[in-house]
DNA sequence: GTATTTACCGACTAACAGTCGGTTTATCCT
DNA sequence: AGGATAAACCGACTGTTAGTCGGTAAATAC
């Protein structure tokens, strides 16, 4: 490889490591550029070379979590059989993954404040959010759920599980909390299930 | 009255009016204390004397706003005569009411960003939010749905509709848009209805 | 081996939240 | 009344931080 590119990879991992770690700890606001810049190694003024504002350092560290996340829910819901049964074990996980410290800090908190909603759900859609919307497909066309528009209630179970995952995050006991959610989701989603 | 009552009292309005316009119109980040001061024809001074900080100036606007949506919002739930289909509702006159400018950028983009989840959930409760798990428990009891911890399908059913209503704020469609998602919300209520 | 492009540096600027000593206006007390 | 106290208001000032810019070092192109 070029030793320029390598060079160019390099420091832009060392930035990205940095300010995952100040973001996940601190949150955005409580991050400074010369934090991250001292973090990394580096002048600030290389820091805006490879990013052109804070808010795009946010962005490629919330891309990077949020991928990182997707494997891992992938994960827990391919071992279940039945299309519902992996929508809720996928999102049991979810909360699980994302109640704890600095990955709910990114991409619950900080996330939608600074990337702004629009932007958010555009991110979000490439990740996580494109898998209901399949599975909520998938439900329809095996008969589990009665046939309907995707999108709307694909978008409203997001918010759902979104809004659990927060309600989570807040909470002291995590383990029980999150079971409760996932509880409280099944029966939502049992409730769907088309009346035989 | 007292003149010095009457006196805070003006100014203070002056600065929550004044907020109120700009915070809706531009956003929090975008807006100055400056910017409020001058629009509040006072010194920066007279701000700081009246509120601690500029988040105090948006806590007091964002309860203020969300007093307003729930009077709104009461007054087309009471119309109806079914617990749930009060719920839905309340639900489409949401959707209506935040979805569009200066009420859907303080109450749905700005406020859980500023004031931080915990805080937001708090007054939220205290106004809109605390509607619906009271709106569950009477469904329950008149054996509408069935019975089961209110507080977290609540938290899940808020999560939704607030999800649906940040979804209608982004669309140039609003009208179509949030009746597409108040049929799904609907559809997911009448699917809780407890089976005959 | 010279020219050009790319990575990096760090002092500097601009903008903004919040402060503080001072001034004006109302209220209290005798 | 009128002097004392307190509350409302002023606006210049400070500290912090995102972002800039002219310059240097390292790599690549010719």
């Amino acid at each position: 490889m070029a030793k320029q590119a390598e060079r160019r990879a390099a420091t832009s991992e060392a930035i990205l490591t940095a300010a995952r770690r100040l973001f996940g700890t601190q949150g955005f606001a409580a991050t400074t550029m010369d934090e991250i810049a001292e973090a990394a190694r580096i002048a600030k003024g290389a820091v805006y070379h490879h990013f052109k504002t804070k808010e795009a350092v946010f962005e490629a560290v919330f891309d990077q979590v949020s991928r990182d996340l997707v494997v891992e829910i992938d994960g827990a819901a391919r071992a279940e059989k039945d299309v519902l049964a992996a929508m809720v074990a996928g999102t049991q996980h979810y909360f699980a993954a994302t109640a704890k410290g600095p990955t709910g800090q990114i991409i619950l908190r900080d996330g939608p404040a600074v990337l702004g909603w629009e932007r958010w759900r555009e991110i979000d859609a490439r990740h996580f959010g494109g898998k209901l919307p399949r599975a909520l497909s998938a439900a329809m066309d095996a008969g589990l759920i009665a046939r309907q528009p995707v999108e709307p209630l694909a978008r409203l179970l997001l918010g759902a599980v979104t809004e659990a995952a927060v309600a989570c995050a807040g909470r002291a006991d995590i383990a029980r909390a999150g079971a409760e959610y996932a509880r409280a989701f099944k029966s939502l989603i049992e409730a769907l299930r088309a009346r035989a």
